[in-house]
DNA sequence: GTGGTCTAGACCACA
DNA sequence: GTGGTCTAGACCACC
């Protein structure tokens, strides 16, 4: 498992590793019942403390992403689709508003941006195919 | 000009002032050349620090949103087109797929998204209308 | 608010912290919208660690008992009455069960246990009386 | 005897063991006398390392709860019913506070915990009436 | 070996 | 002033 990180950037560590988690397991890159590095290998790899990582993971684990094994170590777990509340849905709507409205003064298109929803879902489907 | 800011979120106030007249900028709620109201103003109507207003219409202004005049106001700048650098396209696509991701997770289909982005746009297209 | 912690306690410290605060609300002493120590405040009249004590507030604002205002501090929620998922009631119910086995084993009644909920009941309603 | 392990449970795999067997005396069916599975047995049956069942019969048969016969093998040791110290008193009144609370906020009455309560009361006498 | 917790101390953004 | 993040390094329980 790769992880890149990007200690310039203002998103947190953490937040950049969960990020890239859960990108990897919606994209098929990471399946079910796969083991993640240990705390420590993922943190000697890329460089950072291992309590970044580990608030990575135990974050992920809160969502439900990953599960940990006592002593075992930490694994993928089983995809569960969640019921989003009234809550979530409407942040997201907003997220994604912001996003309209910032392209919008970028000069991107609606169009652009439609081209790159499909690209983004292809590209999930795709790697999603090829290991399954 | 109504302003709603919301203390608990974990937006930082002036990004939430941003946002919001960036939005009525692209939603032609103010138009260019409407005045604003002053720092002092809108400070005391939404009871925040004058600091935390001063500091989001520098920001607006260094992008280009507003311009103050010395000694008449805060004014709605020329909608001027930008041409989006490479970087700010990639930044805009990755935050793209960030909330596909997201809601992956949270079980909104691509369709929902779809009809969202197609709700936000109508939005800003009627709003924008009926004051021209 | 005083706040007493053991570190000799299996008992995670953010753990102690976090019961406590809730055990505060439920009974009245803290009531919505009181400030709570600050972080360093807290920290340094418990002498553990900043980090422990930030631990557990960001565990109780996930949580819905508190809140965080920028720049401003940690304040006590207003009491929102959560619906419990079946998960947790049934985490609930063996929790109880546990307790309940344990009692067996050291020759407490039934009878005890159910003066005890009483007791702790009446403790609740009592001060929250005062306070309001 | 059967033994069921969640090896997600937060809870250790040696203490859900602990528990399984006392909840299995104290409902009946464990009789004092009866045999239980050996360490090897009972960790192939489960697929766990023996080192942990191996602890919770250590600690089982400390607490009192079994004993074991020199190349005899693992009994149910004779129900000693102890004299609970003060502290093990105040234990179990705070965990039992610990769990109001917690009710509390996920929006359970006290009806529904003496339901409970009662329910788990009659499980435990009937199973033993079973067996009698 | 694994993850979980804690300390000591630092820097930063926000208000 | 506030909380949020991160580093460096330690100890512990569990398997």
């Amino acid at each position: 498992m790769i992880v890149r990180i990007d200690p310039k950037s203002n998103i947190p560590l953490y937040e950049q590793i969960i990020q890239q988690v859960k990108e990897m397991c919606v994209k098929g890159i990471l399946k079910p019942d796969d083991k993640l590095p240990s705390v420590r290998e993922l943190s000697s790899s890329i460089v950072i403390n291992p309590n970044t990582v580990s608030k990575a993971y135990q974050e992920l684990e809160r969502q439900g992403v990953i599960v940990t094994l006592r002593g075992k170590g930490t694994f993928v777990a089983e995809h569960q689709i969640q019921e989003a509340t009234e809550k979530q849905v409407i942040a997201m709507k907003k997220e994604l508003e912001k996003i309209i409205i910032e392209c919008k003064y970028l000069g991107i298109t609606i169009d652009e941006m439609n081209k790159w929803v499909q690209e983004i879902y292809r590209e999930m489907r795709e790697q999603a195919d090829d290991r399954s």
